[in-house]
RNA sequence: GCCUUGGUAGUUAAGUGGCUAUAACACGACCCUGUCACGGUCGAGUCCCGAGUUCGAUUCUCGGUCAGGGCG
């Protein structure tokens, strides 16, 4: 019924990993939390490492040391590095005191220490430390921010998505073909159609090895842009992977599945395992199509594992789940309760670990369409 | 026995002769969409006891009591 299926893996440097597929943000080089073991363990087959926070940190050069983030991380599945064009947006447009952006490229003033990306800075930290997939350098807005921020953000992530591919092609023209990482646009333009479509056009005409959906995929009152995330979609090109930025919840992948989206990256599960949340499937998920998967967005549900009414609850976390923390009867809610109470390190890691585990399953379910 | 310092929310503290007495942690509920994130919002919960001075005392005075310190 769908066009998923036209495109069931994304290949790069002998790595393989199968589409739709969701890739937690391991934003400094590691997801937080869980090692890779752990990440490997849950059925992560890919994870999203961010150039602004690890240059920012000053990793770079440990990375490097290393002989790249993969051995770095000790994660043999796909890394795909985002350029720091989210943090135009969470930092510099947010709070202008922390740093200044202009069409050469973004200064960061953050912590009292300066960070300066331009596309090609970005481009040329993304490709030394070994990533598998290079973002190119985007303006990064809120779907409700003005039509002329919009008009800005539109030209200056087509023109540094320009200076993105020049540079990319110039680094990587010596590479053989097995060590050539691939190179993505970012397709901006809020909640304007006529924006999403011109900077997809243009980008486009530069060719990229993929697409992403870019901005604030949620509106100002909380509801997510399903009409923009479907339109930019149709945008993008059927025979290359198309990649929704920072979605999201389980019925919002859901959707951009059903839209043609093929990988996701979003810090939800791992963020909300640290802060309570821990998510389950009800029992009927199992016997849902994707259409109805679609249609009924209570195919899961959560619980907030500090609450006073799991401190003597003996049952798992989830009855269906096959995480290390669930299965086996391995801990049960009064004990992760109580680890969490007690601030113990491992209570994160298990909350994390089973979050994981269902974002993978739901992506394994989708799979099977 | 004498002298001394102190007693404010569950804990540790800040503060005031007069507005609904403050914060952190802990507690309860909620939130989180390319991580500024074990973060954020909201809520509940306090001036040791008694007497005095005063229009008014958690605040000043005296006594009690409890805890710490010093001297015997």
């Amino acid at each position: 019924m769908n066009k998923l299926k036209d495109l069931q893996f994304l290949e790069v440097k002998n790595k393989k990993m199968q589409l739709p597929a969701f890739l937690p943000d391991a934003t400094l080089g590691f997801v937080r939390g869980v090692s890779s073991n752990d990440l490997l363990k849950c059925g992560i087959e890919g994870v999203v490492v961010n150039i602004y926070h690890l240059l920012h940190g000053e990793l770079i050069n440990k990375i490097k040391e290393k002989k790249g983030i993969g051995n770095y991380m000790k994660f043999p599945g796909i890394i795909i590095s985002d350029s720091g064009g989210f943090q135009v947006m969470s930092l510099i447009h947010d709070n202008p005191q922390n740093g200044k952006i202009n069409d050469d490229g973004a200064t960061f003033l953050y912590n009292n220490k300066k960070t300066h990306l331009t596309p090609e800075k970005s481009v040329e930290l993304q490709l030394s430390i070994g990533s598998d997939v290079v973002m190119c350098l985007d303006d990064c807005t809120y779907p409700d921010s003005s039509l002329e921020e919009q008009n800005i953000s539109v030209k200056r992530t087509v023109e540094w998505a320009g200076r993105c591919k020049k540079e990319f092609l110039k680094l990587t023209k010596d590479m053989k073909a097995n060590e050539k990482p691939l190179l993505f646009g970012i397709i901006q333009g809020g909640n304007n159609l006529d924006l999403r479509k011109k900077c997809a056009d243009a980008l486009k005409e530069i060719e990229f090895d993929g697409y992403a959906f870019g901005g604030w995929p949620v509106s100002q009152e909380g509801n997510f842009l399903n009409d923009i995330l479907k339109y930019v979609a149709e945008l993008m090109p059927e025979n290359k992977p198309r990649y929704a930025m920072g979605v999201g919840r389980p019925e919002d992948i859901v959707a951009c599945v059903g839209f043609g989206y093929d990988m996701f990256d979003c810090v939800i599960p791992t963020r909300e395992a640290r802060n309570n949340r821990l998510y389950s499937f009800k029992s009927n998920f199992f016997g849902f199509g994707l259409r109805k998967l679609k249609n009924n967005k209570k195919f899961y549900e959560y619980i907030r594992i500090r609450n006073l009414k799991y401190k003597t609850d003996k049952k798992p976390i989830s009855k269906n789940c096959d995480c290390f923390a669930c299965s086996n009867r391995n801990f049960t809610r009064e004990q992760i309760y109580k680890m969490f109470k007690e601030r113990d390190k491992e209570a994160i890691r298990l909350a994390t670990i089973h979050n994981l585990r269902f974002y993978t399953k739901l992506m394994e379910r989708l799979r099977n369409q």
